[in-house]
DNA sequence: TTAAAAATCACCCAAATGGGTAGTTCCTTT
DNA sequence: AAAGGAACTACCCATTTGGGTGATTTTTAA
C-alpha cells in the first residue's frame, strides 16, 4: 500500500482517522505520477510517534481526529520537523478553525472532497513554496486584510487614538495638534465611552483588533 | 478589439499603460471561451471617468500607473462599484505592495507572465467567489498569520501584557494572579524595558503588531 | 558551580490619568 | 429653524501610573 520512495517523487504523510478516505487519499496521490505516500497515521499521536523517521515533504492533515486535534498537532508536528509544510485537509470552512490553523503554521488549507486534479496540483503548489487555499477559504483570508470601516469615531478621535498607540501622553498630543490639553482629555473622554472602555491600553486593543488603528 | 457583451461571458475591464501588454490580455481574454473584454484603459483616471458605463464582473488593474496608482485607484474604483472585484495584476512581489492591495479591497493578486492559463483560472476563480493568488504571494500573505515567536519576554510577563491589552489595573492584575501589586509593577517595568516603552497602551500597540498578544 | 534571568515583594514621589461637570462655536442633518 | 454631533476649552479631585532604588528566592543556562 505504501510506495516505495522514489527520488522524483514528493513524499507525502496523510494523517486522517477515517480509514476510507485514508485509503482513497493513498490510492489517488501514489498512481499519480510525481506524488508518494510514504507514511500513512490514524491519529496524532501516532504520527508524531513516527514522523522523524519519515521526513515528508508535505503532511496532509486532517482537523477532526481523535485525541489530539489537528489544529494542536500542528504545533507538535513542527517541532520534530521545522521545515515540515502541513496543509490541512478538512471538511471545515469556518473562519476560526481557518485562521487557527494557520495561526499554528499551516501552509495550506483545501477542502475535503473536490477533485483530486485540485489536490494534486495544491501539494505540488506546497511543494515550489506555494499556499494552496480552496477559493473560499482564500477569499476569506484575503476579506480578513480589509479592515473594517464602520466606526462612529470622528476623523480627529482617529488621529488622537492613533497617538495613544504610540504612547503619546496627553500634552504632546495637546501640542502635536495644536490644542489645549483639555481638548485631548474630552477627546478621549469620548473614545472611551464609543468604545465602551476606560482605559488607554484598553482602547488601542480594540482599535487594533478592528483594524481602525 | 472589444468584444460584443456575451451574456454567458465574464464580463472584464482591463487598467494597463503599457499598450502591448493590454492588447495582448485583449487578446488572450477574447479568444478564450467565456471571458469577454468589455472596457480597456491605459489609466486610473480614464478608468475612473469610464467605469459606470461599463460595469465588469472583473476588473485587472496595474499597479504602475502613471498619475493615479493602482493602490490608489481600488478604493475610488470601488466607490463607484462597490462589489466590484478587483484583480491586481503586477510584476511587483514585495509584501508591502501586496499587502498594502488587500488592504484597499483588492481580491485578487495575480503576477504577469505567469501563462494565459492561470490568468484564466484566476478570473474564473474570482468571478465565483474565490480569491486566486500567484503562489509566491499565497505564501507572504500566509505567512503573515504566524505570530511572530520570538520575544525575549517572560510568560508571566506575556501573561500580564495581555491582561494590560484587556484595560486591566495593577490591583486587579495582582488579584488575578495572586501576587502582589509590587510584583505586578515590576512586571511591567520590566516589559518596558525590554520592549522600550514607557506606558501600557504603548507596550499593548508594538506587542500586537509583533502578534505577541 | 556560578552567573544570569525570572519571579517575588517593599517604599517613595512626582506626574499622568480617568471621571465629573460645564460652556462656546461651528457644521450638518432633519 | 432646531437638534445634535464635532471640536474646542476650563476646573476639580481621587486614583493610578511610571520611575527610582533595593532586596530575597527560585529557576535556568553557561
Amino acid at each position: 500500500m505504501i510506495n516505495p520512495t522514489n527520488l522524483t517523487s514528493i513524499k507525502i504523510c496523510i494523517v486522517e482517522d477515517d480509514t476510507l478516505i485514508l485509503k482513497s487519499l493513498q490510492q489517488v496521490l501514489n498512481k499519480a505520477d510525481g506524488f508518494s505516500v510514504i507514511g500513512a497515521f490514524v491519529s496524532a499521536e501516532i504520527a508524531l510517534e513516527k514522523l522523524k523517521t519519515y521526513e515528508p515533504d508535505v503532511l496532509l492533515l486532517d482537523i477532526d481526529l481523535p485525541g489530539i486535534s489537528g489544529i494542536e498537532a500542528i504545533p507538535k508536528l513542527k517541532r520534530i520537523q521545522p521545515e515540515l509544510n502541513i496543509v490541512i485537509l478538512t471538511v471545515h470552512e469556518e473562519s476560526e478553525l481557518v485562521f487557527s490553523a494557520l495561526r499554528k503554521g499551516a501552509v495550506g488549507y483545501l477542502v475535503k472532497g473536490s477533485n483530486s486534479k485540485y489536490l494534486l496540483q495544491g501539494i505540488r503548489e506546497v511543494f515550489e513554496g506555494g499556499s494552496p487555499m480552496s477559493p473560499s477559504i482564500a477569499r476569506q483570508v484575503i476579506k480578513s486584510f480589509t479592515p473594517n470601516t464602520e466606526t462612529n469615531l470622528s476623523e480627529r478621535e482617529l488621529e488622537v487614538l492613533q497617538k495613544l498607540s504610540n504612547g503619546t501622553n496627553n500634552k504632546q498630543i495637546a501640542e502635536d495638534l495644536f490644542v489645549s490639553t483639555n481638548t485631548i482629555k474630552a477627546h478621549i473622554k469620548n473614545i472611551y465611552r464609543k468604545l465602551h472602555v476606560n482605559s488607554r491600553a484598553e482602547a488601542v486593543s480594540k482599535a487594533m483588533k478592528k483594524g481602525w488603528i
